[in-house]
DNA sequence: GTGCCGTTTCCCACAATGTGGGAAGTTCCT
DNA sequence: AGGAACTTCCCACATTGTGGGAAACGGCAC
């Protein structure tokens, strides 16, 4: 990967077996044997972090799982931070993919929030729409978070006057409903051009652990090289993966 | 407090550098004061935790915050488990304290849901309620939950015909909205064999980081000893007091 | 009961590992 | 430019973490 400046052999094994922990929890001599380390090395280790609170005991005796002070460092970051954090090493892994920008969002009321991206190298690029709400019927990022509401969500969404944004955008209801249903078999959406003359952009739905949608990751660039004919679908499959693998790492499972 | 069997120095620094970055985000020289640590000890362990993706810097350049595997490892643990992971202590804290047991409720539909409990020495105790179910209006936990829903779910719940459990139960509306009033200025509620005869209960409501109500705190013990006439403030206070604890490691903050 | 697993806990000698003083490098002010 | 923050880097030292192995525990089968 990346050469670390310098690194804590014991932080770095401690974060090993919370990690470890966290993805099934187990005894001291079941992780030793996962990770080949010393048991009493691992016993060492397990011991600092349950007086940390890191991890605790199972109820069931034997075995260890995360514990409260992971619980509580994770909850000081606020919800649309900690998706952020969440998702930002594997934006920046789906940019050198893509070599588009590539973006967070998620959705507030009618709209969706974007808030996060990151640039592609390109000197010619997209503006950063961090900080703007869109409807969700002109960018892809709504309308893979308006696949995943219920039904009766959706009737009050498109029961309103919905805008058009250019000649492209598609605002009849029926119309909308018939993309929203390709949109959950496929799982992510192409959308050229419909909210803005010049800007191609393509999203996939992020869930969290309650398996409800949490937000959307899209990569857009601009229309005339963005995306490449022969590229098209290979990057809409690397979107919808990343956003796959960031909802598994937010607790989504499924 | 009590004696850690071993502990690693190391790991320890690099969770008291955890929670200060999760208090407070902060740079390196920062952090160094903070904790009285030299400042290459901190640029070191942050830089280890940089690696590890349990820290992050701030896109302002200077300073860390929490990062992704944190609430990754955090968010492996459900959302019932995880609050019970951030009460637990508080709970064995609490029932030193009120020498009776404790427990832990959330709100499932129109009942509270019992997932946990932590026992008091004495002999004579209450049975342990994990996995029932109870309607609010019957149980304190329950009462809690109500008194922070908005008016229109508490409308609809009232708008049934609600069980009564013992001849003290209170079922009709018009005195349990009297009561919901009460305990949103107490922050919490005594309820004495309204439940079950013999059975005398206190509880306060616990708030995650969106500010919702995630759940209730309760103590209960048999009613001919608990509460004693001269504790009985006292020991709502201790619970109410508890639970405003487990809402601040839950994030909530107000 | 007794003996045998698989655990977890404890001990201790060793040196590898983390430590922290301080200097050099950076960035951002005034 | 000058200065005052900060961060990064280097290196000699011994504190600190390491891991082998033994002892203690607990469960299960016979």
């Amino acid at each position: 990967m990346w050469d670390p400046m310098q690194s804590v052999q014991s932080i770095d094994r401690a974060f090993q077996l919370l990690g470890e922990v966290a993805d099934d929890p187990a005894g001291i001599s079941e992780l030793s044997r996962r990770l080949d380390l010393p048991t009493s090395t691992v016993a060492r280790l397990l011991s600092t972090l349950e007086g940390l609170g890191a991890v605790e005991r199972l109820d069931s005796g034997t075995g260890y799982r995360i514990g409260p002070s992971v619980v509580t460092m994770a909850a000081s970051i606020d919800p649309t931070q900690s998706l952020l954090a969440v998702a930002q090493p594997h934006l920046v892994e789906l940019v050198e993919m893509v070599a588009e920008a590539v973006g967070v969002s998620i959705p507030a009321g009618y709209d969706v929030h974007y808030i996060g991206q990151v640039d592609c190298a390109n000197p010619v690029q997209v503006r950063d729409w961090t900080g703007v709400s869109l409807p969700m019927h002109v960018v892809p990022s709504g309308m893979v978070v308006l696949a995943h509401w219920p039904d009766d969500a959706v009737d009050r969404y498109l029961d309103r006057k919905l805008d058009r944004y250019t000649a492209r955008s598609v605002i009849r209801p029926a119309l909308i409903r018939e993309r929203l249903q390709q949109v959950r078999e496929d799982g992510m959406v192409w959308m050229e051009e419909e909210f803005s003359e010049g800007i191609n952009s393509v999203a996939a739905p992020l869930f969290n652990a309650a398996g409800a949608v949490a937000g959307a990751l899209h990569s857009h660039g601009p229309s005339y090289r963005f995306p490449d004919d022969t590229l098209r679908d290979i990057i809409g499959e690397q979107v919808r993966s990343s956003a796959a693998t960031i909802s598994a790492a937010l607790g989504h499972t499924g």
